[in-house]
DNA sequence: CAACCGACCTGTTCGC
DNA sequence: TGCGAACAGGTCGGTT
């Protein structure tokens, strides 16, 4: 669930934590959370270093290490080694006193000296923490210790005060595929997924299977300044709380704002028609079929997908199930997500 | 290059 | 009431 605004919450709130912390020891409670698998190479790196700063970078949170120190004790140089970590959907971090009571799902833990832990909790275990380097030219993140994969190439941050609109419309002449899946295709543009796609969209008033090429004069600066819009105001509001995301220092509201992400079937808050739910590269896609025009050039290759859009007036009595209803379950849905965050907060609060 | 699928995982919700 | 299927979705690797 995180993307962008939801990691960089993370990341900001970790600062105020974590920078200044001696890490004298790791734990690690499923292996495959770390990228390497090699907990001891991924000890050797880190312990005895100090976490200097924390950023983002794509939706993978970053703990920059200084160089530590010799044998002598002598302060080594900077080797710009960083700690990656990716929250997929269900990765959560805190803070917490050694000792503190723990759940089930403590996947990692970096142990500081001064008592305190840094807890990586993730359900569903797909989260991944890895060692990288910060390049000291582009500054960007390189590869990986420990022979883990290398990142492929991130595209460019949306919030970044360098990319501009030209820049975005430049990039997107090169590509010829959908909007959606290319929004969120990571060397495409960093950070963005399932939800910010879908509302940039819509408000940017863009068809979800509309081809990149396809679009007109003017188009591309509008996508540029709603994705741009909504990002910022994401952050600003420190994200989305669904389902299990939280940051350390509390959950976000942008949920409140999110104007067709999970409402297939409540109408457009433009024009009243009932939104729309399909099913693009696997993933649940909200949008409204009266705003977001696909023109005739589009809809041969996406006949299928519209096909098996909902909801359906009257299939209620028979027919196979299509998809959940969200509209009658979006409240309960949320109203269990913040029960579960609650708990997860209780059972690292110490 | 683009599209799609399965794998990775567990908890929740749904239909029967 | 219980049971199994569907679903949530970020990313990677493989195939078409």
């Amino acid at each position: 669930m995180p993307e962008l605004p939801e990691v960089e919450t993370v990341a900001r709130d970790l600062r105020g934590l974590v920078v200044g912390a001696r890490v004298s020891g790791v734990r690690v409670g499923w292996l495959r959370t770390l990228r390497s698998g090699d907990v001891e190479a991924f000890e050797r790196a880190v312990v005895g270093r100090t976490i200097v700063e924390t950023s983002r970078r794509a939706k993978l949170v970053v703990l920059e290490l200084d160089g530590g120190a010799g044998p002598d004790g002598v302060p080594m140089p900077d080797d710009g080694l960083v700690i990656t970590i990716h929250l997929k959907m269900t990765g959560q971090l805190f803070v917490v006193r050694a000792g503190a009571p723990e759940d089930p799902y403590i996947r990692l833990v970096l142990a500081f000296e001064d008592g305190r832990e840094l807890r990586f909790r993730d359900i569903r275990k797909f989260g991944r923490i890895g060692l990288a380097w910060r390049d000291p030219v582009s500054g960007d993140l390189r590869g990986e210790l420990g022979g883990g994969r290398t990142f492929k190439g991130f595209g460019p941050e949306p919030l970044d005060p360098g990319f501009t609109a030209r820049a975005f419309a430049r990039r997107l002449r090169l590509r010829r595929g959908r909007l959606k899946p290319l929004l969120m295709d990571q060397s495409f543009l960093a950070g963005v997924g399932n939800i910010y796609a879908d509302e940039a969209l819509w408000a940017a008033r863009l068809h979800p299977l509309r081809s990149a090429a396809s679009l007109r004069p003017g188009q591309p600066s509008r996508l540029y300044r709603e994705l741009r819009r909504i990002l910022g105001e994401a952050v600003e509001r420190r994200g989305s709380s669904i389902d299990d995301y939280t940051a350390p220092e509390g959950d976000g509201e942008m949920q409140e704002r999110l104007l067709v992400y999970q409402r297939a079937g409540e109408p457009c808050p433009r024009c009243s028609r009932p939104l729309r739910r399909i099913v693009v590269g696997g993933r649940s896609t909200h949008f409204c079929s009266w705003c977001q025009r696909l023109p005739p050039a589009d809809r041969s290759g996406a006949a299928s997908i519209l096909r098996s859009m909902e909801p359906r007036p009257g299939r209620a009595a028979a027919g196979p199930r299509t998809g959940p209803s969200w509209t009658e379950l979006g409240g309960a849905t949320r109203r269990a997500a913040a029960t579960r965050r609650a708990l997860a907060r209780a059972s690292q609060a110490g």
